[in-house]
Parts: C-alpha cells; sequence; structure tokens
RNA sequence: GGCGGCAUGGCCAAGUGGUUAAGGCAGAGGACUGCAAAUCCUUUAUCCCCGGUUCGAAUCCGGGUGCCGCCUCCA
C-alpha cells in the first residue's frame, strides 16, 4: 500500500517513495514565539501531527523536527513593549506552547531547534551561499541573488518577471534585484545581535529553516510542511538558499501545505478582531473536539470556524465517544463463559465490518491524508459495535459465548487503534482523579433513585435525574444497569 | 495587474469519468424506555449556470457568475 502525497512543487498527487526504506524525515516550520499561539498556528501542528501518526502506524520510523523562530522582528517589538529581553520573552513563549500544543495533543517533535541556538550553523550557510555566487554584502546586510538562482519560484509557479510588475513594495535601492531577501541583517541599536564575518546582525527570516532542516534531516529529505501562505516567498526562497549552497538539489522531496482556517468566514487577524488564541477556544471546547474539527476537512481545504460548528463537532464526537462507552458497558456488565446462546452469525458479521472499517480508514489515509474519509471509518465502527451491542441485549442476563467478548474487545481495541492516529480518545479515564469520592455519592444517589423507580416513585426518579443533568451529570438507564457520566 | 484555490442535500463534508453521490449534525417516522438518555431501523441531492468532449461527467475542456487566498517576514 502506497501513500500518495500531494506534492506542491509538481501540484500533483504522487506516490510517497521515502529516501530511506522504512523512515520519514520531515520538516514542519514552527511558530514565531512573540506571543500564544492561535488558532491558524494550531492547524499546522494538528495536521502534521496527525501525518507523523500515521506514517508511524504504517510503520515507518519518522524523524520530526519543527522549529521555534525565537529571533524575529516581532518577538524584538514585543519585548520591548514588556521591557524584557527578547531571548527572555521567546522562551517564555516556547514553554507557552508546549502548554497549548499539548493540550490539543500535538506530540513533541524529535527535534525542536531553535534559531538562537543555530547561528554558527546559519553563518556557514549565507558565508556557503556568497561563495557559490547567490549573495552579496551591503553595508553589512547580506542578499540573495534571486536573479541568479535559475529555478527561483519553481515551488510557487511565479515567475520573477510577473513578481516584478505586480510589485507594489518600496523597493530597497541597494537591492540590485526588488526581489532579493535578506540573509542577514546588520544590527540595529539595541537589538540582539550576533557577530558574523559581515559585522554584528541577525538572520533573515527564511535562511534558518534552510540551515536548521539541513543540519538534522540532510539535503533531499523527504517532506516539509507549512501553511499555504508561506508558499511565497518563505518556503521559495528556503528552497534557493539551500539549493544554492548545495550547488545542488531537492531540498526537499515533497511539499505539503495545509489551508487556512477562517473565522464566521473571514480571514482571521488581530485588525478584523476575529483574532483566537488556542487557549482562548480551549476554555470554551474540549482539545479534542478542536482536533477532531480541524481533522472533519481535509487538510488543504480552508476551514472556517466558529461556535456552530464547533458545537456540530462536539456532538459528532460523543458518538464515537458513546459507542466507546457502550462496548466498555457491555465488557463489564455482560457475564461471558460457557453459553447456549448462538451468535456466530453476528459476530462473523462484526469482525468482517470491523476489518473493513480499518481498511477504509487506512485506505482514505493512504490517499493523501484523508482524515474526513477516515472518519467514515471510525463512524462505520462505531454504528456497527452499538449495532451488536443492541443483538447482546435481547438476551438480558445472560452469559455469552467468549467469541462475543473477543469481537467486542476488538472493536475497542480498533477504536482506540484508529482513534489514536487521529489524536482521539487519549484522555478518556483519566478524568477520574477524585479519589473514588465523587464515584461513591453518585453510587448513593443512584441508590436512592433505584428505589425510588421499584416504588413507581416516577416524580422523584426525574426530579434526580434532572437535577443531575442540571450540575452536568447524564444519567442513562440501560438493559446492563444505570450508567453516568459528565457533561 | 500576476499566480492559485473553492462552489455537492437545511448545515458541515468526502467523492477527479461508469453499479443505489461516503460519513456526521439537524429534521421526520418507527423500535426500545414508566418517561427519558443512549442505541438501532427507515427517510431527505436534477452535484452554481451555459456550452463542449465522451457510449457515459459532480468528476475532463471552454465560457460565465459568486466567494476566497497569496504576491506585505500573518500558519
Amino acid at each position: 500500500m502506497t501513500i500518495k502525497i500531494y506534492n506542491t512543487m509538481n501540484n500533483r498527487k504522487e506516490d510517497f517513495h521515502p529516501r530511506t526504506p522504512g523512515k520519514v524525515d520531515m520538516y514542519v516550520c514552527g511558530p514565531t514565539t512573540y506571543d500564544l499561539i492561535h488558532l491558524g498556528n494550531a492547524r499546522p501542528l494538528i495536521v502534521f501531527d496527525t501525518v507523523r501518526r500515521y506514517f508511524e502506524y504504517s510503520g515507518y520510523q519518522v524523524t520530526y523536527v519543527q522549529n521555534f523562530t525565537d529571533i524575529d522582528d516581532k518577538i524584538i517589538n514585543r519585548a520591548s513593549e514588556e521591557g524584557l529581553n527578547p531571548l527572555a520573552l521567546a522562551e517564555k513563549y516556547i514553554k507557552e506552547y508546549y502548554t497549548d500544543a499539548g493540550a490539543l495533543g500535538v506530540r513533541p517533535a524529535t527535534i525542536h531547534p531553535k534559531v538562537s541556538e543555530h547561528l554558527s550553523e546559519i553563518i556557514a550557510m549565507i558565508r556557503m551561499i556568497i561563495d557559490n555566487g547567490y549573495g552579496y554584502v551591503v553595508d553589512g546586510d547580506v542578499y540573495f541573488t534571486v536573479s541568479r538562482f535559475g529555478g527561483y519560484g519553481k515551488l510557487s509557479g511565479r515567475r520573477l518577471d510577473d513578481m516584478m510588475a505586480g510589485a507594489r513594495i518600496d523597493v530597497d535601492e541597494r537591492k540590485e534585484h526588488p526581489m532579493d531577501f535578506a540573509l542577514w541583517k546588520a544590527a540595529k541599536p539595541g537589538e540582539p545581535s550576533w557577530d558574523s564575518p559581515w559585522g554584528k546582525g541577525r538572520p533573515g527570516w527564511h535562511i534558518e529553516c534552510s540551515a536548521m532542516a539541513v543540519k538534522y534531516l540532510g539535503p533531499g529529505f523527504d517532506i516539509h510542511g507549512g501553511g499555504f501562505d508561506l508558499i511565497f516567498p518563505h518556503h521559495e526562497n528556503e528552497i534557493a538558499q539551500a539549493e544554492a549552497c548545495a550547488g545542488t538539489g531537492p531540498f526537499a522531496r515533497y511539499w505539503m501545505h495545509n489551508g487556512f482556517i477562517t473565522v464566521n468566514e473571514e480571514k482571521m487577524s488581530k485588525s478584523l478582531g476575529n483574532f483566537f488564541t488556542v487557549r482562548e477556544i480551549l476554555a470554551r471546547y474540549e482539545p479534542e473536539v478542536v482536533r477532531f474539527y480541524m481533522l472533519s476537512t481535509h487538510y488543504r481545504s480552508p476551514l472556517d470556524f466558529d461556535d456552530t460548528k464547533l458545537d456540530m463537532n462536539k456532538k459528532s464526537l460523543a458518538r464515537l465517544h458513546n459507542a466507546l462507552d457502550n462496548i466498555e458497558a457491555l465488557l463489564s456488565g455482560v457475564s461471558f463463559g460457557p453459553s447456549e446462546i448462538l451468535m456466530n452469525a453476528e459476530t462473523e458479521r462484526f469482525n468482517t465490518v470491523m476489518e473493513k472499517a480499518e481498511q477504509t480508514f487506512r485506505e482514505a489515509m493512504d490517499d493523501d491524508f484523508n482524515t474526513a474519509l477516515a472518519m467514515a471509518g471510525l463512524f462505520d465502527l462505531a454504528r456497527e459495535a452499538n449495532a451488536f451491542g443492541k443483538a447482546i441485549s435481547g438476551y438480558p442476563g445472560k452469559a455469552f459465548p467468549l467469541e462475543v467478548k473477543e469481537a467486542l474487545e476488538q472493536a475497542r481495541e480498533k477504536m482506540y487503534k484508529l482513534g489514536e492516529v487521529l489524536g482521539l480518545f487519549e484522555h478518556r479515564g483519566t478524568a477520574a482523579e477524585d479519589s473514588g469520592l465523587v464515584d461513591k455519592l453518585m453510587e448513593l444517589v443512584i441508590e436512592v433513585r433505584r428505589e425510588a423507580r421499584s416504588r413507581k416513585d416516577w416524580a422523584a426518579a426525574d426530579t434526580i435525574r434532572d437535577r443531575l443533568k442540571d450540575i452536568g451529570i447524564i444519567l442513562e438507564d440501560t438493559p446492563q444497569g444505570v450508567r453516568w457520566k459528565q457533561k
């Protein structure tokens, strides 16, 4: 089974062949840490985390590199506003990053390199670029000679001439070509700076990713990812730098770009006032809901955030959790052993359907990580497990053959296994940190209500159930007994 | 101006030439229940418009309309 990836370089889906059999080396552009991460940052994190998880599920060994940009204009500006050292500010938001990304189920990368710790690699690369004739120095700044690099524009499908025609920025007169970009910026007073052959200064934005990707993955690594907006100029420039330095290509073999997030159908931006940090969203929705929602649309499509859609997806996700609850309730509430109940047909059918669901899931993911379609496999699994459970409920109080138990266990395992690829169901069962006190109270309440029901005192029974609901606890009367859950 | 993307049922969203156009949410009907909840079953689409290619198109081509993004170190 070959995984297909839509490669921005060719605008086509291509079969994925790793550089090294069994291994995947990927680099994803990480955040500039001048503030809490926002929804727009969260999408590539979740998308590429899922890509990574699927590769691992498929048996690959993944080296995942995601940088932190901790030297940048925005950091310097923010630091001076807050009277902080720029690197200390960046460090603070790197810590916050781990909190938010972790909440969203984004696993830490294999390596999280920082710009501030790779100055020597960056300077070496710039030197090589200059030596190879692709860079020039002006007053302590170093620029990349765009017109010299024949492949410039190959990723974004632009031609230098077209860009010139459309340029509407003030052009720095010292540059040889308006599209030449900075590799190194001479230090201004009060800014953090490092020594270099061209004097004190700091790296341009694009060079860091070229240098760190090459350092950790080498040239010609497998996958480079990031948001759509990075195609130009960021990734275009990364390619130019790395390939000008190496003297050959490719820098990366497959380029993946995730679509944008909008809020209420508008681009998310601070000026529009529809800017949301991950933390703000997580105050209102479970992280799992946010993650589920982000994966309910194909990663290359735009994704719109509003409460209606989040609410909708919260319910969808609940369906999956309910199915798991139902399976677990059966496993713990039904007895298994010698039995004269025959469920061979049902069990066989269930086992077949489970296999098919996983196959659906795998085929979908193989096809350019079609998470939306893959989820359908998960829902198929849920529906069939529920239906199977319903068949069991037709024989209350009876023991069931072990094959039935095995089928249920397998369904549970499969749900968790596929869910893990999407980063779902990872916190089930971990919420009970109340040292059993709540459990004991609930047992008491349920016992009282049970007595009321046996007296057919429906008013009392319903009052208990309604009041619990107000508190946020749902009571369910099932054939296997009373069940409760939060929220 | 240059480049690119998108338009599928009430809503979200898969589907890139071929049996009945996935899945979820919402709605309707039924089953189960003391009533619920959860669950199961049934049910809801002339695929933006007009041409064209083809035996056959949501899917390919041309044109139109509408929306969006990039070209500004915003993922």
